[in-house]
DNA sequence: CAAAGATACATCAGATTCTTATGTATTTGA
DNA sequence: TCAAATACATAAGAATCTGATGTATCTTTG
């Protein structure tokens, strides 16, 4: 089973950072075969997802950029900045809070007539 | 606070659909009173988002109409169809599949390297 | 060793869905 | 009486994802 995609929306940035904040660097492939495993295979981020929201993250300071050689093929590392460390805790406990709300909108079986 | 914007999108249908399941029949406005209320202000249903959102659910045939006059004034209830139903218990497994999922992505200290 | 698949980046048209504003009209409360 | 609340609706614009496409390199396998 995999998410309908309407769900990812809203939290692909959250993930993202979360990801960046827990492993120094990595680069977008990597994030995406990372969210893909670790959710065994339930969340699939698409390319034409991530990318966009990699260069949104770099746009906004919330992430740097290093890009490295692996033979002739380059690839680009990500970075949390501090504004992107601080932005992370925000994101987090954001969506941990939200999800605390669902959680209850969920489960509610009261009928207030 | 209020949740920022981009997380009610994707649980906004699942939303209106799992309070309908619980309350028989409701009507729009209603519906963005008591999700305010049910969380304490934190997430606020604008009717530029519920309306089309509930005409949406009519097309798809989730859910059935009556129209009741209070006085003069129109109200227009909505109430889950038998696949209204069905997709409803859908929907909110989803979710409830994908936050545990959030929860652990969340939770995940372990840096793999 | 050729071809398929995986790795790795990127962009973009189109679709979806929300925000914000606007519009209309009635009812209630200070 | 007049602002706020109730109650519907639409629509332009913004944001963000899907799915396709493009380029190029590296690895695996028959």
């Amino acid at each position: 089973m995999i998410y309908s995609s309407e769900l990812i929306k809203g939290t692909l940035k959250t993930i993202v950072l979360k990801l960046l904040a827990d492993n120094k660097k990595m680069y977008g492939y990597e994030i995406t075969q990372r969210v893909k495993e670790l959710t065994l295979d339930k969340i699939q981020i698409t390319e034409g997802a991530l990318y966009p929201t990699l260069h949104a993250l770099e746009d906004d300071g919330l992430v740097t950029t290093e890009t490295e050689y692996i033979g002739k093929r380059v690839r680009k590392y990500y970075s949390l900045s501090p504004s992107g460390k601080t932005k992370t805790k925000e994101k987090v406990s954001e969506l941990a809070d939200f999800m605390e709300t669902m959680k209850f909108l969920l489960d509610i079986k009261t009928k207030t007539v």
